[in-house]
DNA sequence: CCAATTTCAGCTAAACTGACATCC
DNA sequence: CGGATGTCAGTTGAGCTGAAATTG
């Protein structure tokens, strides 16, 4: 095996990146959203509303291009932004019903992509893989 | 588990990127390249001399971003570029023997951050990782 | 005063596109 | 001529940095 093919982060990246690019295309398409946007809907209907900060840190997406991000999805009627009563200094970032419904659409495509990529691995080595990587990204996390 | 991490790409793109960083940051201070100068030296010191174009489709790279890749490359004195004399719109490229110390040092550089990386998974885990994201790494260049 | 949250402007590296010259 | 190789200029989006305004 080769030294690059033989090292895990540069495969990992390789296939990451891909990955990312197919689900972008698709997603541009239909529901016509990003992948981060995509991303911050599915946060918020995983885990209801909450601070843009919040946000920030769950997406692993720095809080200056969140503000960027909450201003499209704001712009699209997909989420509502509200300051909070109890600390005026936050937000509170919603879904909107259009969000929700979006979300939903949006994850079925994502989904249907993912099998696609992960067609040549059985559903057995599927589970293993999200296993192993998302070890190797919750150690990433708690060391920040 | 979250939609995000239940989603192998999502994860998969996560890790990749952030071990890919970390691994920059290492090599730029020694021996003071970059992750596309390890990976084209890796691939030299794998294969041999090549043409530039054979280097460029290894690497995943865009051949016109393979250009300064090389003169980078030339300038620091790591890589040998001449005229292929079989057919002169090619280049042959080399590396040169300060290339391939620099490799040889790269190397142990990119392995050890990989072992800090994947600390988290067992040895057996690491192989299990690296062959089912090489198997899917593998179908995504076959398609192409 | 100090810290947290949000905002803004701008920077860097990565990846791609399209046009072109050169050579088989 | 058509096709392959290398070169060049410029575009796009991702991710980051640093400074500032507001509020606790």
């Amino acid at each position: 095996m080769g030294t690059l093919l033989g090292m895990t982060t540069f495969v990992l990246h390789k296939v990451g990146v891909a990955g990312r690019r197919e689900i972008a295309e698709r997603l541009a398409i239909r529901p016509g959203i990003t992948v981060w946007q995509f991303a911050a809907l599915a946060e918020l209907a995983d885990q209801g509303p909450m601070a843009q900060n919040t946000l920030a840190g769950g997406l692993g997406l720095d809080p200056s291009d969140t503000v960027r991000l909450m201003d499209e999805l704001l712009a699209d009627g997909l989420v509502s932004r509200e300051r909070d009563p109890d600390d005026r200094r936050r937000y509170r970032i919603a879904l909107t019903s259009l969000g929700r419904r979006t979300f939903t659409t949006a994850r079925g495509v994502v989904t249907k992509v993912e099998n696609s990529t992960l067609a040549p691995l059985t559903p057995n080595e599927r589970a293993q893989l999200l296993k192993l990587a998302g070890k190797v990204h919750a150690a990433l996390n708690s060391s920040k």
